[in-house]
DNA sequence: TATCTATTTAGATAAAGGTCGAATTAGATT
DNA sequence: AATCTAATTCGACCTTTATCTAAATAGATA
């Protein structure tokens, strides 16, 4: 869902949305300030200043100095002229489009084999099958291992043929075996 | 408060981001697609698109061909180019950064020369004095007139020398007087 | 060590804004 | 005219988030 271009633009545009946070990016874009004074100038009180300054830190756009106990921002110039530029690209928006047309496609494909929790027959197609297996991976945590019955017991909530989906998540590398162990890897 | 610079860009980034909308930009990136379309590309439901891409059209990223009842919409790429050029012009940010530091300024000649809402003294300052005034003004509404009197008596609320107020805030421009009557134009 | 100042973190509050269902409008078709 | 479909408007709900105060942290100074 949350496509690698997508969110990274997003968070971009997320961050530059807000009056408070644009001014700031605007304050410091000529000349270092500390948290004291861009509260002063932009008539907010501190905690607010580092709540924001935190989010422009995290995509990039300013950069940190310590000195003594004062915090120094500044904006960081390559880090907005390369976002922008990624935004200015004319593929860019394209990808967007093509990530959104697959996702619905995906939506699709689950909704004509899912019936509820319920797989209705397991697609022949290979794209169609990894749809619907992402999806039936997502019903393993991340953080615990499982035995094989334990596998399989999941697995039967949809459908009958557990023993092909069990050989399909692990070709898949959805889901891992060894020693008649398996676990799911986050992401 | 509101300025020029900031405020035009601050709808653009405002525009840009939510995730459907950024979405909705990159599905009539490269073909147009009908409210209908979007609503089912995007998993929503057919006001929420519609709502959207009424944003979007208000900042002028994207354009609109009526076929029947059925509304086609697509990107604007000249809005998206010039909108992008303009974030990325070196000097764009730090115009901000210079309306936030006059904003600051104004606020501080505001606080040195009120008292609540009393008038501790006229400043000498041209600038200054321009900077209560606009204040003033503030105090009329920009849908009614003013007799003498009237504009007297709320002058008189801030500050004894209400002649000399009401002169300067004709001189300013910040009021109009025809045939004894007072008005203010809005912005 | 104790205190002071600058910043950050945490928690609470309130405003902003995305989403939906229902109702309305507008064009097309029978 | 009556109906049907596509889109928009309206009102309500609910999540997100900007802001604040109070408390905690960290570096500097006496």
């Amino acid at each position: 869902m949350a496509s690698t271009h997508l969110s990274e633009i997003l968070n971009f545009f997320k961050a530059l949305s807000d009056e408070s946070r644009l001014k700031i990016v605007g304050a410091v874009a000529s000349c270092e300030r500390s948290v004291d004074e861009l509260a002063e100038l932009l008539d907010l009180r501190a905690p607010t200043v580092s709540h924001h300054l935190g989010k422009l830190k995290e995509v990039g756009l300013v950069k940190m100095r310590q000195e003594g106990t004062t915090h120094l921002y500044q904006l960081n110039s390559n880090g907005l002229r390369s976002l922008c530029r990624q935004v200015l690209a004319v593929d860019t928006m394209e990808m967007i489009g093509e990530e959104v047309a697959s996702d619905a496609w995906e939506r699709r494909v689950l909704t004509n084999f899912f019936d509820g929790d319920r797989l209705k027959e397991i697609p022949a197609s290979r794209k169609k099958r990894e749809v619907i297996l992402k999806r039936l991976a997502g019903k393993f945590q991340t953080d615990r291992r499982y035995s094989e019955k334990e596998v399989n017991a999941i697995l039967s909530r949809h459908h009958w043929d557990t023993a092909t989906l069990r050989r399909e998540l692990v070709g898949a590398r959805l889901l891992h075996r060894q020693s008649g162990n398996y676990w799911r890897e986050q992401n």
